[in-house]
RNA sequence: GGCAGCGUAGCUCAGUUGGUGAGAGCGCCGGAUUCAUAACCCGGAGGUCGGCAGUUCAAAUCUGCCCGCUGCUACCA
């Protein structure tokens, strides 16, 4: 029996600058999507990157006096080590400028162009040659002698280019039908409600090439243009589900799973995207998830406000588990949230110290003292013990149905629950008293205690995979016994657990 | 301008089809305890549920208006 396949994304990132607190999150939020699903069972694949084409990648590279692929070669390179110091368990790393990707964007065209889809037309704007970019009209400032100006406020002219089109309109009715039939495909719903408005408004064709600038893929047969960056960009979740590197269109994990994408682009993953596959006759993906934004102490993250935070430097912090478990807990998934030094030390220190940690620790320390570090042996169940059961039972299933909806705060909510749940017990029983008294019992509630909390970490495995392979250790829990297959397999008394070391410590803000 | 949504304890938020005296977590205060990372456990304070007016035996929960905020979208300067 082969396993479930799960295809999971992040969208590529524009590697036009270096990355910030919503590449990090995102990066995390689809890890932890990954990596609950490889415990649950499924074979997964978890694609990331960049998207290296296009305009302002061609200027930034012409100012820093670079080819534009040595100029990507170069700005690529902190995206890959954030991956690496957040520990993304991603399977491929794709750039738009690999050369399988190339290939399949250019095949993806054929077969659009072959089903009737694009036509050669005019593309109309308002064009400014300083800027080298088109502007809408909404996005024209007017100068001080009246005229209309960039958003840089470079002068701008009415221009018409020879672009290619998609015949987006064309697409309007199957994209309805297809929110009709598949309400899921974008989520939150709040995200489905706008989509299915915007394009019950109605869908104009859509530019989908350009000749005023060269690096980008080129149409093929039409080597003036090169391809809108769009459609090469989102044409990456297809070239990375051909896990053999040949980009070709039938790549054996498509369709994919799931997208995680910004709130800002939902619109190119829920519109565009299905219509470009429709046109090209491949399989849809299943749902699209639009995750919010982060906000530094509830302000927008910008340049100008100087408050754009480097998660490397957050990872070098607080740790990678901490920042992961932060981002996860307090930011609902799905809605923007809002970071800050003194909450991460405050939620980080509560639930990881003072909750998790702290309930290995003590149950863990008396082991070691009272009983030479071997694991004891579990009694019979008694009122306190049926209690725990209960909540442990309630619990796992709230976390089950949470994270089967992409509701990462609401996992964890119950996560915590089941911690509470841990520390009332062994609070009630005293074992430290039993200790003096009952040394049965004793062994039974810290037996009952070590088993509880094994279950706590198996689950939070996703969101800290470093920290809790550490606990899993001192609590002797075999490698092969980890997954959720292992959820109801306690570990067996008698086996010599390690000496206990505090996982979580306490963190002060001047720390 | 249109559409959608939101405004509930200091903070972040739950509150099913209107009905036991309005909840959780964190923070704060007190108690208890000492196994543990001054942690855990127990208890407490604190809210006219944005404002006004209605419907109803009864509204945080329905209706209207107003104020503030957010998103999507259209457009005019």
């Amino acid at each position: 029996m082969s396993k479930p396949r799960f295809y999971v994304t992040t969208a590529i990132a524009y590697p036009n600058g270096r990355p910030h607190m919503g590449h990090a999150y995102e990066a995390i939020a689809t890890d932890v999507i990954a990596r609950f699903k490889r415990l649950d069972g499924f074979d997964v694949r978890f694609l990331t990157g960049t998207d290296e084409h296009g305009l302002k990648i061609d200027q930034a590279a012409r100012a820093a006096g670079k080819p534009p692929k040595a100029y990507v070669d170069d700005m690529v390179a902190p995206f890959q080590s954030l991956h690496e110091s957040l520990g993304i368990s991603f399977d491929r790393f794709i750039r738009t400028t690999d050369d399988d990707h190339k290939a399949l964007v250019q095949a993806l065209w054929q077969r659009m162009a072959a089903n009737g889809d694009l036509y050669l037309g005019r593309y109309e704007g308002w064009y400014s040659v300083r800027d080298e970019a088109y502007y809408d009209e909404g996005e024209l400032v007017t100068g001080e002698d009246g005229g209309k100006l960039s958003p840089n406020g470079a002068p701008v002219e009415w221009t018409v280019e020879e672009s290619w089109f998609f015949k987006l309109s064309a697409y309007q009715d199957k994209l309805l039908a297809l929110y009709e039939g598949h309400p899921e495909y974008i989520q939150p719903a709040s995200r489905f409600n706008e989509m299915r408005a915007f394009v019950a408004g109605g869908l104009s064709d859509l530019s989908v090439s350009r000749t005023s600038f060269t690096w980008g893929i080129p149409v093929p047969g039409d080597e003036r243009h090169v391809m809108y960056v769009w459609l090469d960009a989102l044409a990456n979740y297809l070239t990375g589900a051909d896990a053999t590197g040949r980009g070709s269109l039938d790549g054996e994990w498509w369709p994919a799973d799931l997208h995680v994408v910004g709130k800002d682009v939902v619109r190119f993953h829920a519109v565009y995207w299905p219509a470009f596959l429709m046109s090209a006759g491949i399989a849809l993906p299943k749902t699209v998830f639009g995750h919010g934004f982060l906000l530094n102490r509830g302000e927008k993250m910008s340049k100008s406000l100087g408050n754009v935070v480097d998660p490397a430097a957050m990872v070098d912090r607080f740790g990678v588990d901490r920042l992961r478990w932060f981002l996860c807990r307090e930011v609902a998934f799905g809605e923007d949230g809002s970071y800050s030094d003194e909450a991460i030390v405050e939620r980080t220190n509560a639930d990881l110290a003072n909750g998790i940690g702290n309930l290995a620790q003590r149950s863990l320390s008396m082991v070691a003292k009272n009983l030479g570090g071997v694991m004891p042996v579990r009694g019979e169940a008694g009122e306190t013990e049926l209690r725990l059961k209960e909540a442990f039972l309630s619990g796992s299933e709230a976390y089950f149905t949470a994270m089967n909806g992409l509701a990462l705060h609401k996992a964890l909510d119950a996560l915590m629950a089941m911690v509470a749940a841990a520390n009332g017990y062994f609070a009630e029983n005293a074992p430290w008293a039993l200790a003096k008294t009952d040394v049965v019992r004793m062994a039974e509630v810290l037996a009952a205690t070590l088993d509880a909390t094994r279950r706590i970490v198996i689950l939070a495995q996703p969101f800290m995979p470093g920290s809790t392979a550490q606990l899993l250790d001192q609590l002797g829990v075999a490698a092969d016994a980890r997954d959720f297959n292992g959820f109801n397999v306690p570990v067996d008394a008698g086996k010599q657990l390690p000496p206990p070391a505090g996982v979580f410590p306490r963190i002060t803000l001047e720390g």
